[in-house]
DNA sequence: TCCTTTATGTAATGATGACTACATAATTCG
DNA sequence: CGAATTATGTAGTCATCATTACATAAAGGA
């Protein structure tokens, strides 16, 4: 794009990630500009040259941490013959995020900025909206289930979808916690144990 | 205790209540000490000379939480004679607590702040310690139940605890984004339904 | 009544927050 | 080379944060 001027000395994308741990560690409010700027290495300026505000830069670190860490959870589905063996992946790629040694614990998504019920910031939208696209996720993909007769007719996939989206929400705050990896692996199996029962109509309600 | 001295014009518990509400709305970081003076109708001087500090605030704050908004969730399982029957109480009085329209939506605990892996302020340690708490009245809930044999020897309670925890975890998360009432029930309902299997001790762990 | 004690209101205080003005450096274009 | 353009570093700006100094008010004890 912009070919004349003093080229960047630093790479867009190393600072990006740089400023993705901070704010995956500390969340959004805890971590400060000077706090990115020693992290990052580099001095404001350059951070509000490169990336505009310290929101903006937090969009971008959303967006990224979605691309890189989501696409393991949710990428490339359609590999799965069925939703369930899709399901039992997510969660289980779920806990080897959670738990990787080299990255914060739990999700950014969940865990970057405690949801304000009023006045509700960029921020805290941002988020919300990035849960519920994995909540519409697995509503496609249940839906794709009653279509190829792998979840049978009448199964409340609305209710399927909100129950995995809970657990996995759930998971984030407990591997924060301190959860390990066994323990979650056990919650996760725990909730596919639901899969025969939630796929009979049986239960009520959207 | 002092009898002595201009006595306090104001109702300690009526102020501990306001500032309760908008910690629960807001959060801890992002409640201000000027917020707070002007939702409790007290000067600065007023509050510190009352709680010593903001941060000593929220302590106080988590605690009445507990006690009053805690306790119709967790108070009194001993009048369920099966470990089922309560858990499933525990849920869905969750369920009720927080679709409550006169307070906010979802737990403080869970919600208030968020946690930051390193560096961990005493916030984050007192909500992720009550955290712990209820996931340790579900062990010993289900303990009580083992010995009363109205769960089979060989269960895994520990992973009971923390399956049915992260499930009640999780419902914050949705309930502060939207979710309604009926879909909430549904999660509880669904959460319930994994009951029979997760006594069955097939699934590994801790 | 006067002294001690505690509470309140006004108006700061120092720290830290996000952000930027400005001078300078490094590049491309003509 | 010189002009235009973009990036960087220094050193700020202004707002807001939690907290408090100080003067005053209201009570009890002697």
């Amino acid at each position: 794009m912009a070919t004349r001027g003093r080229p960047r000395q630093f790479d867009r994308i190393d600072a990006l990630d740089k400023a993705l741990v901070l704010f995956w560690e500390r969340g959004y409010e805890n971590t400060s500009m000077s706090d990115l700027s020693n992290a990052m290495e580099l001095r404001p300026p350059s951070i509000y040259a490169a990336f505009g505000s310290k929101e903006a830069l937090f969009e971008e670190v959303v967006e990224r941490y979605s691309e890189v860490y989501g696409g393991a959870i949710w990428g490339d589905l359609e590999r799965f013959k069925h939703p369930r063996d899709a399901t039992r992946h997510i969660l289980i790629a779920t806990v080897n995020a959670f738990c990787d040694e080299t990255t914060p614990k739990g999700c950014l998504i969940v865990l970057a900025a405690p949801q304000t019920e009023s006045s509700q910031s960029n921020v805290t939208q941002t988020l919300c909206t990035h849960r519920q696209k994995n909540v519409e996720t697995l509503k496609h993909l249940y839906e794709e289930g009653l279509r190829r007769d792998h979840i049978p007719r009448g199964a409340n996939i609305n209710v399927m979808a909100n129950y995995y989206a809970t657990v996995q929400h759930g998971m984030s705050i407990q591997a924060r916690d301190g959860m390990n990896r066994a323990a979650l692996t056990a919650v996760a199996e725990a909730a596919m144990a639901t899969w025969p029962t939630l796929i009979k109509t049986s239960l009520s309600s959207s």
